[in-house]
DNA sequence: CAGTATACTAAACGCTTGTTCAGTGCGCGG
DNA sequence: CCGCGCACTGAACAAGCGTTTAGTATACTG
């Protein structure tokens, strides 16, 4: 079928629980999931769950830690591209940008980090810190270059931009009603980076007229 | 109709059952709040919940349509002012800035926000859809007042300013984590402002220097 | 005053849930 | 062959859930 290199024929049982988790979880939540819907979706029986993973709970924290790995993945990605190449593309370092390229169209791991910040998890938050570490990084680095205006609070100007992108993940599904188009396949994300990075150029407000 | 003169006491045992719904809610999330939950918070006992609410549905949809209200009254407060005002002040139409000022510290209505959006409830959709068309409304006055830079994209622009700004919202505690202080208290969301219209105004990256 | 509607409760009901139990089939070392 | 371990299952269990029922107290109506 497509560009996924799993094949649900070779994964072990115990894999394939896990990827049911991991799109029930991602799409209504642990708490709407039952332990036999998993199942019907694994196709296997509701007590082989309790078998690999001890319990639900067990389940979860699983799933969280296999996701928690593709999401490291996917920011590593952003720490490895090069400034200047950066630079010279449009908005730099977009987290936006490493989803659409690193997660295939129909992938539940969007939804699933939404969850994670949702549910004040201590997972999402530990995912947050790393993630703002490195867009201070590379805001300093670019003030370095002389590619940034400079900023009298840098420290609200990178959580600035950090919440920005997130926030275009968090409300994919909102913003894709509006626009018409999801904005973390290809062809979104060139429609709203193009915006994006036009308002981080030039701004969007005009100085008001003077008084006279 | 204000909210804030509401008093515990005088409370019809309606009202204090909506009222303690909407507080667990916002914190745990509909599904891990039990009607015996609710019912001891109130002080009532469970079988008064569905009798007055029919079921706990009916009960979230009561919530539900109470805290639409609220966002709405505060999101009005928004298309109220006067849009010179507005012009020659801040960032203009801030919702985060009408939360702060509009629900005080302790509110549980940021967090019941959050979770209308991030579960992909129909009434999040709701209102996600009438505050951009407010959004829009907005930016195309101010277009007409030369106030704002022509857009290519007006539609993606728009959806980009609300979507900022909810952000603020959605992701609080992570900002006032790395922060250091809750960007929705009138100190913390002073200094978030000021970067934010100094980057709206002025625009935040320079060009790319020509190689050579 | 009786009659009725309303606010409210204690107790129970039926269902779903996570979990346990007692297996079954099967591959493998000896 | 036996015996052990492992992946796996159908059936059942106990707890917790939303909800129903059958009722009491109180206030209003005529």
């Amino acid at each position: 079928m497509g560009l996924s290199f799993e094949r649900e024929d070779d994964l072990t049982a115990r894999a394939s629980i896990r990827n049911a988790a991991l799109a029930l979880f991602a799409q209504r939540g642990s708490d709407r999931v039952t332990v036999r819907d998993i199942a019907a979706d694994a196709g296997v029986s509701p007590a082989l769950i309790l078998h690999h993973f001890g319990s639900k709970d067990g389940l979860r924290a699983a799933v969280d830690e296999h996701a928690a790995q593709a999401f490291d993945a996917v920011f590593a990605s952003l720490e490895g591209t090069d400034l200047v190449d950066a630079l010279s593309g449009a908005n730099p370092g977009s987290i936006a940008e490493a989803f659409a390229r690193g997660f295939p169209p129909g992938s539940p791991l969007p939804a699933y980090l939404r969850r994670l910040f949702l549910t004040n998890d201590p997972a999402g938050s530990a995912l947050f810190g790393r993630w703002y570490a490195a867009t201070a990084d590379m805001l300093a680095a670019m003030d370095r270059l002389g590619a940034t205006t400079p900023s009298h609070d840098p420290v609200v100007r990178a959580a600035f931009f950090l919440v920005n992108d997130l926030a275009l993940v968090l409300l994919r599904n909102q913003v894709a009603t509006v626009i018409g188009a999801d904005p973390l396949t290809p062809a979104g994300l060139t429609r709203w980076g193009a915006e994006v990075t036009s308002v981080y150029a030039e701004g969007a407000f005009r100085a008001p007229p003077k008084e006279g």
